[in-house]
DNA sequence: ATATAAACGAGACGGTACGTCCCGTCTTTCG
DNA sequence: CGAAAGACGGGACGTACCGTCTCGTTTATAT
């Protein structure tokens, strides 16, 4: 079997050097400074590249911005062993550990400022901010394969109910972000509210 | 002689129309062409006032685009009667149509970019975007003092699962945001999720 | 009479200031390193002055460069006494002296690369390319009316015969452009080239 | 096999057409927008030629634009029958005729505009611009030869005062530029200006 | 009545960044 | 191995707004 690669464009090809230049001068100044000081002409000057180069790969500094968020990829979350409640309310914990950092913030911010229908936010969204989203589904999953809950479920409201919370105390900063949520918000969703009527 | 009013300053006193002016016309930018694209040069012109008079009063754009949407109050929330599950679904599903309008989408990008710290910040957090949930707090609040829930509950996080999943749709637009995710919000946290270990 | 001045338009008035260090900047860099490394940027940057301040007065490097010319005026043409040849001669030689100087090559460039049409343009045109010519015009006028020149003459014809040659040599360098060339222009054009047909 | 041309040197020759074609477009871009607006990337794309074979022809964009004069030459000036000073008017009516045309506008720009030094700078100045003097100088020494000119003559300043005027109104457009000029210009210079002192 | 004070519109200021064009060079693939 | 294709680092373009600063004018209160 012949190896039918995509044939290759003509001209000179891309400087991937150039671009993990400009990725990881972005990065560093979203993260130093803010998303609101990512200009591309900083980040021309401090990836030593030309502005026109950075224009070829990236429409304007919010994709830039998101393009650098997935290139500096986070630790994976964490499903550990144990029950399925047990389970979630790790899960949940190690999100909120992970967007309470100034990464946490600034991805929340990139992700307001950004376009949503543009390809490369699509991909911000699904790759940055509910990848943990699909590990929270798995799971819920595999307690109702498992026969372990009884109820009928919504899982995709369950799940917006699991880190709709985060986001919103995150973005609104009305209250504070702990890991104490996690478990409040798991056993609220689980437990429900008792009414006697 | 009693002066019971604040000693009036010196000088010419603030054109009210000019404020008035300001707002309406960043409120009319803001709904058509978005928050992104208010400046103050442009306010001034479409206004007919002079940059300096905006400035006057506002620090940035952020702060002005917060400023229009109090000016421009959305209708009240509605409680109506009932028992505390259904008022309190019946409130939900009015934020959400509320909040699913292009005015909607702009206030939270406005929430999103603006400064969560500054006077006119909180004023706008606690006005436009927590003003329901104040509602919803005090549905809640009832409905344990009236004896009606009889586990007990965390509010704020209850509050949180209630409207979280809704911004966070909102912002994320990875689902649609419907009446029935006011139903199906209620319920699931409500009835909780049985399980059976 | 009362001083019906020009109604003062509203808003800050243009900084006299920053025209001057404009405009002396823009000399300094014509007169060292030609027109062609006139750029705004450059201008901006050595005269402390914003880009747009530079665009508000002039619209492009081109218009830039004549307005610093006209800025900088050169010593007045002198039309020393003497019969009438004598006078044209000693002007011609002083006009040579003032095109053969590197200022005189840039003005050449200049004038070679602008608009011809513009406002600017055909100011400087007069004011420092043909200002010499009304000076050779008054000579030659004079030198008619005193009744010293016998035969009828074309005055313009008379006065591009006069300083084409000079810029013809200068701009294309075929010949030196030396004050023994007045002499010779001024000889011939008097005598004339003597037909025995 | 003998090999009489010059060696020819290894790999691939030059593509003649892609010579061709580059010269053209260039000619046309000249034309139609002027010397100012031929940049070699445009050249390169209306020619369907990358921008280094450009380049490994012409240094930069002034001399592109001499080359594409010289590769579109001008019908020959004609040298007609008749006495001296006829010939030389004739003569200078179909220099005037040639340089009045937007061809001829655009090639005293570039003139004005390139170096003078350069190896093709040189080139362009004696084919383009003083072949028409190499043929008035053929005229003025044919005359002298004859025995029709009596009087001593500085030919090369004669000629400047023959085509001098031209350029320079060309290139300053401070007057008209028509046949007639001719006529007065060989008039004055044949005539001289007579003085009664 | 008349200063005096402050806000007004207008608009220029020094700046920063934008996104684009073109420069002249370099690198890759194709013919 | 030259030519096309096209990316590269770089420089400048001309524009949009920033937030600040004069201006001359208008409108109040305080003398």
């Amino acid at each position: 079997m012949t190896n039918k690669q995509t044939k290759r464009k003509a001209g000179r090809p891309r400087n991937e050097a150039a671009r993990e230049a400009v990725l990881e001068a972005a990065y560093k100044i979203v993260m130093s400074d803010g998303v609101g000081r990512l200009t591309i002409e900083r980040v021309a000057l401090e990836a030593g590249v030309g502005k026109p180069t950075i224009y070829r790969s990236w429409a304007n500094a919010q994709e830039l911005a998101m393009a650098a968020f997935m290139a500096q990829p986070e630790d994976e979350f964490k499903s550990p062993k144990g029950s399925g409640m047990h389970r979630i309310r790790a899960h949940l914990r190690s999100v909120i550990k992970t967007f309470s950092t100034p990464r946490g913030r600034q991805i929340t911010l990139t992700l307001a400022s950004a376009e949503q229908e543009s390809e490369l936010g699509k991909a911000f969204r699904n790759q940055v901010i509910l990848k943990s989203r699909e590990t929270g589904r798995k799971l819920l999953e595999h307690a109702i394969e498992s026969g372990s809950v009884t109820t009928s479920l919504d899982i995709e409201t369950a799940l917006d109910m699991l880190y709709g919370p985060v986001f919103f105390r995150l973005l609104v900063g009305h209250n504070k972000l702990n890991l104490e949520l996690a478990d409040t918000i798991v056993e609220t969703l689980f437990d429900g509210i008792a009414l006697s009527d």
